[in-house]
DNA sequence: TCTTGACCTAGAGTAGACTCCAGGTATTAA
DNA sequence: TTAATACCTGGAGTCTACTCTAGGTCAAGA
């Protein structure tokens, strides 16, 4: 039988079955093809669409989101001007958001060095007071 | 009369008053002192554990581990390790996140290259979808 | 004195993203 | 044939971090 079932494709991705459906429910996966039973089967398609899923939800994305930008990735050139604004504004909030958490970075960093070449009191504790 | 009122504190902070009693409510900040009309009185210590909050909070730890960081920091010396660990932890976190975020930045930036680059239509686009 | 505005409490409601449940069907192994 | 297992649907429940509501109190100004 071509493609993956529900549990293969939980299994492969990381994702429970029920947020796999949930996903299609709320129509972030479009309806998922069924075999002659009924069931779910996931293509590459589907997979590929589920890993960027994963990749722009790590990155603070809400599923709303997403949604726009799974239309941006495959309805490129539908209506290319919107799609266009809709990329460069992306773009610059992940790139708002990449600066952020550089400096989080550099924080947490900071704390951690500090830590170890002290010798007493907690200097994450104080660094997180001041 | 001692002590900031919760109006002036929420001033201060910039969380709202309901914030403020909601962060009592679930001990994050323990019994705020009463003036003797039962209105709430903020004082240096309470002051210091928000912006401890508030700070964590920026470091994206959740209220949860903000309660955890708290009780540690009565114990600061001893309990260090433990801060280290929920430390490196949050900064494993940011890096995954970090990679993440460059990971989404190339391919919303190829998106954008492609569309400015042709003419009509982004044949190369479906090619992301694979 | 009356009114206004800040404050009080307990508890309900919200949004986002799941997660679980009940009751039913299909496929496979014994 | 039967039992186990994986799956189906619609809908309810959960968690986080608030936010809002209702109904009441208190202190100060006109």
């Amino acid at each position: 039988m071509a493609g993956l079932s529900i549990g293969e494709t939980a299994q492969r991705t990381g994702l429970s079955a029920d947020t796999l459906r949930y996903y299609e429910k709320i129509g972030l996966l479009p309806r998922v093809a069924r075999d002659p039973g009924g069931r779910r089967r996931y293509d590459e398609r589907d997979l590929s669409r589920l890993r960027f899923i994963q990749r722009a939800q790590r990155c603070n994305f809400s599923l709303k989101e997403i949604g726009q930008l799974l239309k941006l990735r495959s309805a490129a050139d539908a209506s290319r001007p919107q799609v266009q604004r809709l990329t460069e504004r992306k773009l610059a909030e992940v790139k708002a958001q990449m600066a952020d958490l550089d400096h989080l970075q550099r924080e947490l960093e900071l704390l951690l060095n500090l830590c170890h070449g002290s010798e007493e009191g907690c200097p994450i504790i104080e660094g997180l007071e001041s």
